[in-house]
DNA sequence: CGCCAGGTGCTGA
DNA sequence: TCAGCACATGGC
């Protein structure tokens, strides 16, 4: 199956740590799981190959709706592109798109993400999987689904820790434990405004200042969230402050100001363009 | 080996 | 409200 994809960059994308299950697959392939199907990427140009273990009719809204590929964030990206620096950091990660991801492996990562970094995420993560996942053979090879909450919940922390959760596991298990007994409903906070669903969300064991606003740009699509790790407290820091201490939520409140409502887009550029070097003395 | 990583929760002022 | 601290682990 063949999907337009004119202005998204699926290498970008996928590279730009917003996901941790993805891995090249030949010289410009990509290939993960969604929800549970396992999906071949094949970019080329302005258009994306998919192959998969389900029927196209299946793959082809998945992979639509992960990528926004029905969506033109042209406006918005103009909107956010308000000084020369953003402007640097837009050029530099031209095709990059926020995903929609599934709101419970979303949330379950970026809590496994918390004071960690992207290579060991991505291990921890394929761990979990292969442990408490279901198992999906494809292509000569078994690929494994994002474990339930429900199977989560009933996860001794211990077992996690031999997968070297060190202390997230009880965060993992206790947020399992919250969203499948209901006590947290993503369902329906996915369709909730961006501050009555950062509330909502932030009753979640593990879920702070951080990863709420992860969740709802990389999950819900709320793009007014803006997440402030330690890359964008140094980039903000560093561009607008004089290097001077700023809290976090400083910061956010003046990009959100700064940026706009579309917010999130440039967050996501200057993090990826500070990862990648391409913001010069950052 | 020391430093760092897409932080959070708790404590004490 | 906010700074300071403990928390586990592994890649570099």
């Amino acid at each position: 199956m063949i999907l337009p994809a004119r202005g998204c960059d699926v290498a970008v994308t996928l590279d730009s740590g917003q996901a941790f299950r993805w891995a090249p697959y030949g010289p410009r392939g990509w290939r993960g799981v969604l929800g549970d199907s396992i999906v071949t990427l094949l970019p080329d140009h302005a258009r994306l190959r998919v192959l998969g273990s389900a029927p196209d009719a299946i793959l082809g809204p998945r992979v639509t709706r992960y990528f926004g590929l029905d969506d033109d964030p042209t406006w918005r990206l103009a909107s956010v592109d308000v000084d020369p620096a953003i402007h640097a950091a837009l050029a530099a990660t031209r095709g990059l798109r926020i995903l929609r991801q599934d709101p419970w492996e979303c949330l379950a990562s970026f809590i496994c993400a918390t004071f960690n970094n992207i290579l060991r995420i991505q291990g921890m993560i394929g761990r979990l999987c292969r442990a408490y996942g279901r198992a999906v053979p494809w292509g000569g090879d078994v690929w494994w689904t994002f474990p339930t909450p429900e199977v989560l919940a009933r996860v001794e922390p211990s077992a996690l820790r031999r997968l070297g959760f060190g202390y997230r596991a009880p965060y993992v298990v206790k947020a399992a434990q919250q969203v499948s007994d209901g006590k947290v409903n993503l369902a329906a906070a996915a369709r909730l405004p961006y501050a009555e669903a950062r509330e909502a969300l932030l009753a979640v064991e593990g879920v702070g200042e951080k990863v709420v606003e992860c969740v709802l740009l990389f999950g819900f699509g709320q793009e007014e969230a803006f997440p402030v790790d330690v890359w964008i407290g140094r980039v903000m820091r560093r561009l607008y402050f004089r290097n001077r201490r700023v809290p976090d939520r400083r910061l956010r409140a003046f990009a959100r100001r700064h940026f706009g409502p579309s917010c999130g887009l440039a967050q996501q550029a200057l993090f990826h363009a500070a990862r990648t070097g391409a913001l010069p003395g950052v």
